[in-house]
DNA sequence: TTGAATGCAAAAAATTTGCATATTG
DNA sequence: CAATATGCAAATTTTTTGCATTCAA
């Protein structure tokens, strides 16, 4: 963390309070939408913030490259820090549980679309649709 | 299509007009948010759809399993017929760019899925984040 | 006939924007 | 001091819901 703050300034980003809270309320979330995430810094002692900061801040965030984001489920962008251990996330379309698994069980793809189209992935935190073991056995 | 008909009606789901119209919209268009779809009935000739019945009529037609949906882009889901060629999207972070690889690619790292977790994967339409060629080449 | 879908209007969510003010570097 | 970010209010955009009416089987 003490060297995203240092990326922060390096790139001419303020290092505010807002910014350090959302940042803190991700670490301590693993995954969470922003919805989550005002609800979390809502709770740390502080001022509620506005969503529009937490917007604002999560895209800055992102362009920056400490943080991205992933669907889950249908419809809320869910947000981690890029620094999150990374994995890939196996939603279950029936029961909706999450269950994770090493972004290294995409290497073979990953080297593919590199070979074939020049394309660097991003498998971390990737979202992979299907269905648990057990909702499979239920159909 | 005349088979989906056929399991629409054999789910007891009714074969109307306006669920003729969507699908059509989405065979013609591949891939389209809710709001594409809309957008494409409304130039069928017929009259408008609320945007109630576009909604509706697509959650009852992936829950049959006719129509899935993925999140190409920041903010839209992106629905399909599952019949559409299978493909996974290579969707371009720097320029949003989207690129096709069939679904096959993703082969390994399914079964390692169905392995390891006993998880059935649908990677078919599965969106892959990350730089494409020209991206990459100007970061 | 009768349960399923539609259409419409209104409500609820989610996200974005403008702008004056406060803060950071 | 100058540029950046915040806070707030309002506007958009997207999605959902209730209910009377219509339609498919």
């Amino acid at each position: 963390m003490a060297d995203l703050i240092e990326v922060m300034r390096a790139k001419g980003m303020r290092v505010t309070a807002a910014r350090r809270r959302i940042i803190a309320a991700l670490t301590h979330l693993g995954h969470a939408t922003p919805d989550a995430v005002a609800a979390a810094v809502a709770t740390d002692g502080g001022p509620d913030l506005p969503s529009s900061t937490i917007y604002r801040s999560l895209d800055a965030l992102e362009e920056l490259g400490f943080v991205s984001h992933t669907h889950l489920d249908h419809r809320a962008p869910t947000y981690h820090l890029a620094a999150h251990a990374d994995h890939v996330h196996l939603v279950c379309l029936g029961c909706g549980a999450i269950d994770q698994m090493p972004s290294a069980a995409a290497q073979d793809l990953v080297a593919l679309m590199q070979r074939e189209r020049g394309f660097r992935a991003d498998v971390t935190h990737m979202a992979i649709h299907g269905w648990c073991v057990d909702c499979e056995a239920a159909r």
